[in-house]
DNA sequence: AAGAAACTCAACCGCAGTATT
DNA sequence: AAATACTGCGGTTGAGTTTCT
């Protein structure tokens, strides 16, 4: 279904347009301060009333409020107002994450975001579009297919990485590799101590996604992510590939081999394609 | 010094999923 | 159940700024 253009809502006749004043940044801060984040559609009605908006010094007395629409009041709250924004460049360790998370993710800002507390998915889908991409670009004279820029219309041509993991089979599992370090190396280790103490894995609790849901839930430290040997998740995934042909331990009726990987094969490609 | 080109980044747009009426 | 509104996302734009020639 489609949406009409911001203007056409709220009963306003006309909306304001570039870039934001001081007196709207304050008027949208307060707001926020009293009413909180959210319902961001009625801040363009709530903060032309009178009550609220008798204090600030409009030009124009029968211009009170917002003449914004909740859309941009939210962009630019989230963009540039809420107060837990970080400022400043990009710093190195956040570059490399950012490269390692696109590499996994594609173009997921948002989700890549997350994991950077204090930078907006603007901030970071800007940096990637001046910074990153250049230098992916001076680095491999073959530009990643899912950093190409996308036909004018449609997402479902999007080439980020799938995340759509085979399901990984219950199998027995490998023995703990002391180079394997970071998360990686960490959800082995809880895997395997589970399983000692008879906690088999599942396809719910393996270590082959969860250990990216894990960290988006903040499971893992930004250090620890980058310590992460993925050099070593080909191995694994050949271990695991082998236990499975030696007989699976939970008598899954999914067990031929292909199905058990931990990662899928074009990820694999991904990660040890090149210098990533 | 001036114009052109390249760059940055805030803001806008359309789409899609979810919530509400 | 359908229509509408809300929210969030990623792609794109364009004004302002910086660098290059």
């Amino acid at each position: 279904m489609g949406r009409s253009p911001c203007r056409e809502k709220n009963g306003l006749n006309t909306v304001n347009r570039g870039a934001w004043t001081a007196l709207e940044d304050q008027l949208l801060t307060d707001y926020i301060k009293i009413h909180g984040e959210g319902r961001w559609g009625k801040i363009p009605k709530e903060t032309g009333k009178f009550s609220f908006s008798y204090k600030y010094n409009f030009s124009n007395s029968t211009q009170y409020g917002l003449k914004r629409c909740g859309k941009s009041c939210r962009l630019r709250w989230l963009n540039y107002l809420k107060p837990d924004i970080k400022r400043g460049n990009i710093t190195q360790d956040e570059e490399d994450l950012i490269l390692r998370l696109h590499k996994l993710l594609g173009n997921r800002w948002s989700l890549i975001a997350g994991r950077l507390p204090g930078r907006t998915d603007n901030e970071i889908k800007n940096y990637w579009n001046s910074i990153l991409r250049k230098k992916q670009h001076a680095n491999h004279s073959d530009l990643p297919k899912n950093i190409e820029k996308k036909p004018i219309k449609g997402k479902s041509n999007e080439a980020a990485p799938s995340l759509n993991m085979e399901p990984c089979l219950t199998t027995t599992m490998p023995k703990i590799e002391p180079s394997i370090k970071g998360v990686l190396g960490k959800r082995m280790e809880a895997n395997i101590s589970d399983s000692r103490e008879g906690l088999l894995p599942t396809c719910e609790n393996d270590m082959s996604w969860n250990f990216m849901t894990d960290l988006n839930a903040g499971q893992y430290s930004l250090s620890e992510f980058l310590q992460t040997d993925f050099s070593k998740i080909s191995e694994l995934n050949s271990m695991i590939v082998e236990d499975c042909n030696n007989g699976c331990i939970n008598g899954s009726s999914r067990s031929s081999s292909e199905e058990a990987h931990l990662f899928s094969d074009e990820i694999l490609k991904n990660w040890a394609g090149d210098s990533f």
